[in-house]
DNA sequence: ATGGCTTGAGTGTCAAGA
C-alpha cells in the first residue's frame, strides 16, 4: 500500500500537477491540504477519471483537507471532535481495513501572535482525539502538513530559525507527544539524504538553494511502522511550473 | 531592512502562508 499526503496550496491550480503525479506514482491513498476550495467546487468527476475516490471537508479561500484513494473510504469524519474550530482542517476515513488521518495544522504566523495559541491548542487537541482514534484502529496513519520542523537537521538554516514559528521548542514537544501516542516518523525509519526537506519558500530562490524545511509527515502507528517498507520525499513536482511551495511525501507499507 | 512569491478575494490591494 503506497500512501502519500501533498500540501497543494489550491487544489484549483494544482488539479493538473497532482493528476500527473497520481498517473506516474500510482498511490493508493492520497492526502491533500490547502484545497482552498468549497466541497461543491471540488473536482469529483476528474478524480474519477483518473480512478480515485475523494472525500473533501472544505471551504472557501483556505485550509480544505481531502483524501483521495483507489479503494472506498469508510466512517469518514470531519474536523477534530468535540474542538469548536470553523477552520476545515482535518479529515478522517478507512482505507482498506488502514485509519487515514489527514490534517493541515495551524501555521501559527509567530510566536507573539494569537494564531500561534490556536496552533498549540490545536494540537493539544488532536493529540487527545488521537490517543482515542488509535485505540480504536490500531492500524492507524496520521499524515499532512504539520506546521513543525521536529528537529534542526530538518530545518536548512537552524541557527536563523531558532525559536522562531515551526520551530520552537514548544511545537516540537507537541509533535513528540503525538509520537509518544505509539507512532513512528515513516521517513525516519530509513537512511535518508541530508538537508531533506519538503517546503520551500516561493520567494528568494529557496527550491533552488535548497532553503527548505521538511514539515510535511507520515506518522505510522507501531503495526504500521512494522510493515513500513520505504518513505521519501518526492521533488519533482517542485521543479513543475507554478509548483506548490510543497513536495509530496510517500511511504510505503507491506 | 519584516521585504522577497503565490493564491484568492475581487477590480483596490490586502490577508495569509511558512
Amino acid at each position: 500500500m503506497k500512501i502519500a499526503t501533498w500540501n497543494v496550496n489550491s487544489l484549483r491550480v494544482r488539479l493538473p500537477h497532482v493528476l500527473d503525479w497520481l498517473a506516474a506514482q500510482e498511490p493508493d491513498v492520497l492526502a491533500l491540504q490547502e484545497t482552498k476550495l468549497e466541497d461543491a467546487a471540488f473536482p469529483f468527476a476528474e478524480l474519477a477519471a483518473a480512478g480515485y475516490r475523494a472525500v473533501h471537508n472544505g471551504q472557501k479561500t483556505y485550509n480544505g483537507v481531502a483524501i483521495l484513494a483507489r479503494s472506498e473510504a469508510e466512517d469518514v469524519g470531519r474536523d477534530i471532535p468535540d474542538f469548536a474550530d470553523a477552520q476545515k482542517r482535518v479529515i478522517a476515513a478507512t482505507v482498506a481495513g488502514v485509519r487515514v488521518v489527514c490534517v493541515y495544522v495551524p501555521n501559527g504566523q509567530s510566536v507573539d501572535s494569537d494564531k500561534y495559541g490556536y496552533k498549540l491548542h490545536w494540537l493539544a487537541a488532536l493529540a487527545a482525539w488521537l490517543q482515542e482514534e488509535l485505540a480504536r484502529h490500531p492500524d492507524l496513519v496520521l499524515l499532512g502538513d504539520f506546521n513543525i520542523a521536529p528537529d534542526d537537521r530538518d530545518v536548512h538554516d537552524p541557527a536563523a530559525w531558532k525559536d522562531q514559528v515551526l520551530c520552537t521548542d514548544a511545537e516540537r514537544a507537541a509533535y513528540r507527544k503525538l509520537l509518544a501516542l505509539g507512532l513512528a516518523d515513516a521517513f525516519r525509519l530509513f537512511d535518508q539524504p541530508e538537508k531533506s526537506y519538503s517546503w520551500w519558500d516561493y520567494r528568494m530562490m529557496g527550491f533552488r538553494r535548497n532553503a527548505g524545511l521538511r514539515i510535511d509527515h507520515i506518522l505510522l502507528s507501531t503495526p504500521l511502522a512494522g510493515r513500513c517498507q520505504a518513505c521519501g520525499i518526492d521533488r519533482a513536482p517542485r521543479k513543475l511550473e507554478r509548483p506548490s511551495d510543497h513536495a509530496p511525501v510517500m511511504a510505503e507499507i507491506a
